[in-house]
DNA sequence: GGCTAACAGTTGCTTTTGTAACCAACAAGC
DNA sequence: GCTTGTTGGTTACAAAAGCAACTGTTAGCC
C-alpha cells in the first residue's frame, strides 16, 4: 500500500479537527469574542462545576500559561470570578458569574446544535464507534503537554 | 443525552489530532527543525512530484502565507529549490533537492511506521471506516480558509 | 523554628500564526 | 498600448502559543 498524504491519520485527523472547529469557533468568536482556550474553560466550569486552574488544566490537557491566560481573560470579560481557598491560600477556585452562565448555557446549545448537523451523516451506532475511537487516539501513551 | 466536552465531537477531534501529532511532530522537529506546515509542503512535493506553492495551498488547505515561508526554510535548509516559469514568470515550480528527497524518504518511512503503531488497535475495515468518516467531516461544506 | 522541595499561578520573551496590505506579472477589454 | 482586474507570491504588523524563569504559599523534615 503505497504512502499518501490524506491517508495519513495524523494528517487526516488535523484536516478533520479544523474543519469541524471552524464553524462553532467563528460563532463564539463573533458573538462573545473568545479564544478556543476560553471557551474551553468556560466549558469545564459550566458542566463540571466550579474548579481551579489546575484542575482544568488535568482534564483539559492544556498548558498552565494558556488557562492563565485564558482565565484572566473570562475575568475581564465578567464570566469567571475567582475566590482565594482560605485553606491553602495557593488555589484559587473558579466559578461562572451569571453572565458566564448565560454565555455557557448559549454557546452549549449551539454546540449541540451544531454537533447534530455535523454528525447527521453517521447513524447512532457509528457516532459512538468514532468518539470510543477518537477517545481511545487521544489516550495515547504519547508524549503530553506538562501540566 | 446531556452534553459533555469528551463527547463533543470538534473537542474529541482536536484532543485526538493533537495526540496523534505529537510523536511525529517531535521526529521532524528533532531530526530536520521542521515545522508543521514544512513537513506537509515537502510530502506534497515527494508525494505528487513537483508543484508550484499556490498548488500546493489548493491541495493541503493551508493559508498561502504559511505556505509562502514554509518554502523558504525549506529552501534555506536546501530541501526545496524553485524555478521561474518562463512561460508565466508568476508561477515558480518547486522541487525536492537530492538531500530533500532523502529527508522525505526517511520521514515517509517513520509516518508509515508510525501510523502502523498507532493504528493497531483497529482492523483494516475498520481503519477503512474511520478514514472515510474523517475525510467526510474534513471537506463539510463550512468556511474554508482562503487559498 | 528554619531549610528545602513542591505546587499554584503569573510574567517576560521568543517563536509561530493570522490578517491585510502590498508588489510584480499577466489577461482582457477597449 | 493603456487601464482594470486577477493571480502568484511576499512582507509588515498584530495576535496567539510555547517556554522558561519567577513569586508566593504550603508541606515535609531535620
Amino acid at each position: 500500500m503505497t504512502f499518501t498524504l490524506p491517508r495519513f491519520l495524523p494528517y487526516l485527523l488535523n484536516q478533520a479537527a479544523e474543519a469541524a472547529s471552524a464553524e462553532f469557533q467563528a460563532y463564539y468568536k463573533a458573538r462573545y469574542g473568545m479564544l478556543r482556550t476560553e471557551w474551553r474553560v468556560l466549558f469545564h466550569l459550566g458542566i463540571y462545576g466550579d474548579m481551579t486552574a489546575s484542575e482544568v488544566c488535568t482534564r483539559a490537557a492544556i498548558h498552565k500559561t494558556k488557562v492563565s491566560r485564558a482565565v484572566a481573560a473570562l475575568e475581564a470579560k465578567r464570566f469567571v470570578k475567582r475566590r482565594t481557598d482560605a485553606e491553602d491560600r495557593r488555589n484559587e477556585p473558579l466559578s461562572l458569574t451569571p453572565a458566564g452562565t448565560r454565555a455557557f448555557t448559549d454557546l452549549q446549545e449551539a454546540a449541540a446544535a451544531y454537533e447534530a448537523r455535523l454528525t447527521a451523516f453517521l447513524s447512532e451506532p457509528e457516532l459512538d464507534r468514532l468518539r470510543a475511537q477518537l477517545e481511545h487516539l487521544a489516550s495515547q501513551p504519547v508524549t503530553r503537554s506538562p501540566r
